[in-house]
DNA sequence: GTCTATAGGGGGATAGAC
DNA sequence: GTCTATCCCCCTATAGAC
């Protein structure tokens, strides 16, 4: 694909990016077309199939780059001079959309996840948190402040779930509320486990 | 809207909704057009524009037609005269396709969600659920079976959360052992309420 | 009730000039 | 590199005959 090739900073090419990550997360993959992108970068037709192979490819890329983003944001949730469970308590507690949903997987389940491509990029930002998570627990766990038999990885996935889970009942009954009494329950979980 | 008229139970209209509940699992409210329903079904598109007002009526209508098949597995699942903490066991063991997505809350991803009508079916669907398992947990609960300060209707949006989540998860790894995972997160939750 | 014909728009992509 | 013109297909819906 052209995307993979040296790309050397164009700032069409960039203002192309920056349209599609805004509409990706707008509209999302399918109903986000390429005459969309080129009415809101300003750029013409020629300039985009310039640049990217197709709808797709322009997807994964401006994918990529919104992981990136969002992967510092992540880092400093999951900072590891914080004490474990105040991590996951902060992750819980980080500001979201439970409209518009995850800004990466909410499109996990478009037409275009059968793609491993598409799917990379959102696999990847999911299982960082889910690294993180898993960590503050087994930290927690060998410090003694959680029950020493927990099974972090499980636990994990489970936090993980309830947040992601939370935005599904959030918009399913339009009600910001529902995402978090999903959470007000993840947080109760990690006050039994402390006992 | 016409479907709301006194519908005499036609073979056509029958067929229709018929096909536009299999399209609507396979692929979804905004890939599945009126055209794959008529080719599915077999009826013209003059049948169905008679028996529904558009693509919208139609899907409602088909929707709470999945909600009702589904009504009767989900009670029988929690049914009363099981010891409650059960049920949630086996509501959590229930069989899933998990790189498919919940039958139901697989479109509250739509656009169309934004349309009362449509996120109806869906939103009922999920509040019978946790409105079940908040149910058993109070049981449990005042039962002695789990702890007596336990937050019935949070717990409730977790469980059911881990298995919303669950789906995505799967969905974005293309792995359905990650729901197995969320779901094994819940029954150690399940086990340490017990204690 | 059901059919066929047709409309009007947008989808994703390519061609070729500049 | 970027532009405009154009292609062909499918979308949802309506019209009007039978």
């Amino acid at each position: 694909m052209k995307s993979d090739h040296p790309k050397a900073d164009h700032p069409t090419r960039e203002k192309i990016l920056r349209a599609t990550k805004d509409l990706l997360w707008e509209r999302g993959f399918d109903a986000m077309s390429p005459r969309d992108v080129m009415a809101r970068s300003g750029a013409g037709q020629g300039s985009l199939y310039h640049h990217f192979a197709g709808k797709l490819d322009l997807a994964c890329v401006a994918l990529a780059e919104m992981a990136a983003e969002e992967k510092a944001s992540i880092e400093s949730i999951f900072a590891p001079e914080k004490p474990p469970l105040q991590r996951i308590e902060d992750y819980l507690a980080r500001e979201r959309d439970a409209l518009r949903g995850c800004r990466m997987a909410r499109l996990a389940n478009e037409m275009a996840m059968a793609e491993p491509e598409f799917r990379l990029s959102i696999a990847d930002f999911l299982q960082r948190i889910e690294d993180f998570l898993a960590l503050a627990l087994r930290e927690a766990r060998r410090s003694g402040a959680i029950a020493a038999d927990a099974d972090d990885r499980a636990l994990a996935a489970l936090f993980l779930s309830a947040v992601e889970g939370g935005f599904v009942l959030a918009r399913a009954h339009w009600d910001p509320e529902r995402m978090t009494r999903a959470l007000d329950g993840a947080r109760q979980v990690l006050n039994v486990l402390r006992k």
